[in-house]
DNA sequence: CGCGGCTTTGATGTTCATCAAGTAAAGTGG
DNA sequence: CCACTTTACTTGATGAACATCAAAGCCGCG
């Protein structure tokens, strides 16, 4: 029997699709796993497969001409993986990389494209899902942007905290230099002001391990910082 | 006569309506002026329109909770103007202004939805410039964002002189204070990087008047700066 | 004409990047 | 398994980039 049948990502993705249609999919359907650090999509390589993530985390980033690394957003299960671009390129513009042990759908991009033009429910569907992941992605850097240092900080750990683990311990996923990447600051002060929030009684660390102890605080200070 | 038949959007967004079709919403479609400054959406309205630009140019833009501005991108002709948001939430997020003429046409959105659930073609057409508009609002933020305050005019200027009035001398359409609103720096700083631009005769000033004098410096500039 | 918003310039201080140097942790090859 | 290399993390000192404050000129509009 087909897997797919009792995937959550069904009602989400393909509820309009037939269940013929779904053994369908579910035959053709490739499965991959990859573990925390392993590339997924490299940017400029060709789009023809469709994406989405069944389990784990991984985070989207862009390669700068100077050799570094710009990180745009994170994404977790239920979302798209190769989301942006998908409908509007050939080649992928960013980079996906696994930063937790994650699996992967893969479907032909022709049999989806396929699909989305026989069925206008599936399409609506792909539609909704598509706005939803990019308003979140520019609201969020907009949200960021507005930000100094200490504020841009204390987002990345409420939006880990709230919205990923939704817990006030857990384990941070990336690097320093990544959280660097992502708010556009550089490695040395993200350090430091995580330093400072230890030292003010905000937050505990242990390494990768962070523990939110004041969140009102931290709140706070994503709010007006 | 219905003059959507005629219209240099049709090929663009209805390519895949029929003419009878198209004849209906022709007779259902309302057209609107903007003049430059006044506000086509506000934040937080119902969304039940679906909108689209025939010809002007606006901002989209943000209110921040301390009463300032942030501006998330502009949108000429054949874009729309009701694109994020649309297929994601009830409520618009953000605010779009004329900064030039503009000329809107207007539709209900539950038509526009209902075709889309009919027509697959039609719903894969808006699926994809809905990718390629929100696609280009993150890579160009990503992109301003890696860059400091001079590339940032230089990309601002190069923006409007490439992408929007496709000339080198152009009237700026927004203020120096807007410009610090897209940019994320402060008014006076955009000023002075104007006039140091003025002073190293890179660009001539004439009020809202800019002349690109010197366009490879200041494409070096954006690159680099 | 006078008021408010936009523009401009200068002076000052804060925030942040850069450079430097050292420790800890993790991966690599003999 | 241990020396070795590399990468991540951390802190301090310094200077550059940028915000803030202040003051004045300009322009359009009621």
């Amino acid at each position: 029997m087909c897997t797919c049948e009792n995937c959550q990502l069904r009602s989400i993705f393909f509820a309009h699709v037939n269940s013929e249609e779904l053994t369908n999919i579910c035959d053709l359907k490739v499965e991959r796993q990859y573990s925390k650090g392993e590339i997924i999509i490299n940017e400029g390589d060709p789009i023809d497969e469709f994406l989405y993530m069944k389990e784990g985390l991984v985070k989207l980033s862009k390669a700068t001409l100077h050799g570094k690394d710009q990180i745009i957003s994170f994404s977790k299960p239920f979302d798209f993986v190769s989301l942006l671009s998908v409908f509007s390129s050939n080649k992928y513009k960013y980079s996906v990389t696994a930063i937790e042990e994650t699996t992967v759908c893969i479907l032909q991009l022709d049999m989806v494209k396929k699909y989305a033009q026989e069925n206008a429910m599936f399409s609506m569907d792909l539609m909704m899902h598509i706005s939803q992941m990019t308003d979140k992605i520019i609201l969020d850097n907009l949200d960021i942007k507005r930000k100094h240092l200490k504020g841009r900080i204390a987002h990345v750990l409420l939006y880990f905290s709230d919205y990923i683990y939704k817990k006030d311990e857990f384990e941070l996923p990336i690097s320093r230099r990544e959280i660097a990447e992502y708010i556009g600051m550089t490695t040395e002060n993200v350090i430091r002001t995580l330093s400072e929030f230890r030292k003010d009684k905000i937050i505990k660390i242990f390494g990768k391990d962070i523990l939110i102890a004041d969140k009102k605080r931290l709140q706070s200070i994503s709010e007006f910082g």
